[in-house]
DNA sequence: CATAATGATACGGTTTTATATATCAACATT
DNA sequence: AATGTTGATATATAAAACCGTATCATTATG
């Protein structure tokens, strides 16, 4: 059915989770249902045009047209340029590369997959939400631990505790981060960009 | 009332018409009705998504979303590549330029004021496209009067003429370079009457 | 475990899109 | 002068969009 237009509800979709916005405040920010944006993202309905800017403007994207001649031009820029800003102080930036890469090698320490994935959706988020020192701080803690995996192995338990502890500094980083770090992100109040 | 799409349907009928098609050619290769893409374009109603992307393939545009922080570089490709490639040969162009420049200064030896016009608009559309050899000649046969207009001033009626040969030689490659040029642009058509 | 948040659906109702078809005035073409 | 083409409109009808609201199963969170 909505063959043609798929890529683009898809896009919509895609741009609303990475900024882990839910449907529900998509809809408040764009003036659509929740009902009406579920719809539109699986494909259900078609959205009429209007709809599209409005939830597209929320999530910080433009609707253009493009010569077709002109999209590999386009395409180039559309997915080189990483889309975080990635303002990470070095400490934060070495200290996930660090957990990353322990990550990579000893996953099947970790008590159940879910437990393993859950980790590394933190880290990934860690890798581009700015931290507070101080929260800095509490991750660096709750990581330590894992310095030593070499001569002492952490046990299940021990490495449950120290994913969790890592969730929980990823949701406050994101919960903050919505209104902190972007907050002049969607609103119409903001028309004036800078001059062409 | 489409004020937030506005824009974006400008964009269409700046397309069409540069591409010098008819709506009820855009309709054809789209599938849309003349009627429904008039009242688009004039912003009485307001496309969904999927007329909107019929529209723009059969325009040789794609309806794409992008982050607004890339729109400065987005927007560079886009107006700065400009143009149609200008395929000429140097004959039609050397041609052309001399009729331009005569028209400059003798726009006044035609019988009317829209006459005139039309021959200018006939030598702009022809300085961009390109003619078959054959046609070529025709064209500078059509023309050759002019190259006496110095010592043996041609006659309104004779003008008249020239105007109307340069006239039909421009329909005949405005015909052809629609259906040449842009071959593969719609799928629209393949979909309902395929003949071949 | 209890609670909250999430995404998927459902349904009744209003509004809008979209089609099919035709007409019309303004031009363009032959 | 006769004929085609163009874009704007009109009307009637079918088909969606869109909203409100509400429910439900999952999953996340405290």
């Amino acid at each position: 059915m909505a063959y043609k237009t798929e890529h683009i509800t898809q896009q919509l979709r895609a741009a609303r989770e990475a900024q882990k916005m839910s449907q529900r405040e998509l809809s408040a920010r764009s003036g659509l249902t929740q009902s009406h944006i579920s719809q539109i993202e699986r494909g259900t309905m078609e959205p009429g045009l209007g709809s599209l800017v409005d939830a597209a403007r929320a999530l910080d994207l433009e609707v253009i047209l493009a010569p077709k001649k002109l999209m590999p031009a386009i395409r180039n820029i559309l997915d080189s340029t990483s889309v975080s800003t990635d303002v990470l102080t070095s400490d934060q930036r070495k200290l996930v590369g660090r957990l990353d890469r322990w990550f990579a090698q000893h996953r099947g320490a970790f008590a159940s997959a879910s437990e393993a994935d859950t980790f590394k959706d933190s880290l990934a988020l860690l890798r581009h939400l700015p931290l507070p020192a101080e929260e800095m701080d509490t991750f660096k803690e709750a990581t330590a631990r894992l310095d030593r995996w070499q001569d002492d192995p952490p046990s299940r338990q021990e490495l449950s505790r120290i994913a969790h502890a890592v969730r929980q500094i990823r949701n406050a980083a994101v919960h903050r981060d919505r209104d902190a770090v972007v907050p002049r992100s969607a609103y119409a109040l903001d028309e004036e960009d800078d001059n062409a």
